[in-house]
DNA sequence: ATGGCAGAAGCATTCTGA
């Protein structure tokens, strides 16, 4: 079972380029981010023609997300919610549409487009680290209820130094400061695993390419793109590749997507079946 | 040190992104 995530820099200037990927990989969710559009004016129909459900979180120009699936989403839920923690006064992150949410397989799937952050000294970084600690303290709430978590996005992040092309000339600023990299880890806090580490430990691969400077003819790039699953889904991941190729597309994203392969099969979707024909008789 | 490339809004050019 594939899970994707693309930050595809307008769903509606890449629409052609989605569908030909979707007909080409079978992903059974796809989380787009950077739709750059409000939800009315969303494509839906190209989606649904090829049998998938759209849930959408858009806003006009920027940001924006979306969640693509072959099955129902339940319990979809759009920005943060369900906070016990008066730390964080979540109606301010509303205005910017970043994250939704939704179950599936009784995995909670999490899909998130982080601030860029500009530069260290703009006051957007210390959006991107508020953002951040918000998302931390949601994910918080979701390990409260004991949720099994599947969080991917643009995380506007490289891990370590692994992550970039050209660390000497990069690290310490902005997608590579100690300061994000503590942020990102108090999300993670050692219960969510990076599943492209899981399978290469070597630096070289690369999930966005600056449109500038023909970065991708010279594979200067960055992996900022991550899938994190609980630990407790570890066994039952298969592979994580960045699917390079779209990126060699005419006019495409600057983002290349991410996948995993998950083996759900024997869990929860026999256990329905069983569920039906017991019912049945 | 700066700009470079791209998309949206909207019709010239600015804003934003990473």
């Amino acid at each position: 079972m594939l899970i994707a995530t693309w930050n595809v820099n307008s769903v509606r200037s890449r629409l052609s380029q989605i569908i030909d990927w979707i007909n080409q990989v079978d992903p059974e969710i796809l989380c787009l981010q950077e739709t750059k559009v409000i939800d009315d004016s969303f494509p839906f129909e190209p989606f649904e023609t090829l049998g998938y459900s759209v849930e959408v979180y858009g806003q006009k120009s920027y940001n924006g997300v979306a969640i693509i699936s072959k099955n129902k989403a339940e319990n979809i839920r759009k920005g943060f919610y369900g906070f016990t923690n008066t730390d964080f006064n979540i109606e301010t992150f509303q205005d910017q549409k970043r994250l939704i949410s939704a179950d599936f397989y009784g995995i909670k799937f999490i899909n998130v487009y982080v601030p860029n952050g500009s530069s260290l000294e703009s006051d957007k970084f210390m959006y991107k680290i508020n953002w951040l600690n918000c998302l931390a303290s949601f994910l918080d709430e979701q390990e409260k209820k004991g949720e099994l978590i599947c969080l991917v996005g643009d995380f506007n992040i490289a891990p370590s130094n692994l992550d970039i092309h050209d660390p000497k000339k990069y690290e310490g600023g902005i997608m590579a400061s100690d300061i994000e990299r503590n942020a990102l880890n108090n999300v993670l806090k050692g219960r969510l695993i990076d599943c492209f580490r899981i399978f290469e430990k070597n630096t070289g691969h690369w999930s966005w390419w600056d449109y500038r400077n023909k970065a991708y003819e010279l594979n200067k790039g960055w992996r900022i793109d991550h899938v994190y699953i609980s630990k407790a889904l570890s066994s039952k991941l298969k592979s994580c590749v960045i699917d390079c190729m779209p990126r060699g597309n005419l006019r495409p994203s600057d983002h290349a997507p991410v996948i995993i392969d998950l083996n759900l099969d024997e869990i929860n979707v026999d256990f329905f079946e069983g569920e039906d024909d017991f019912f049945e008789i």
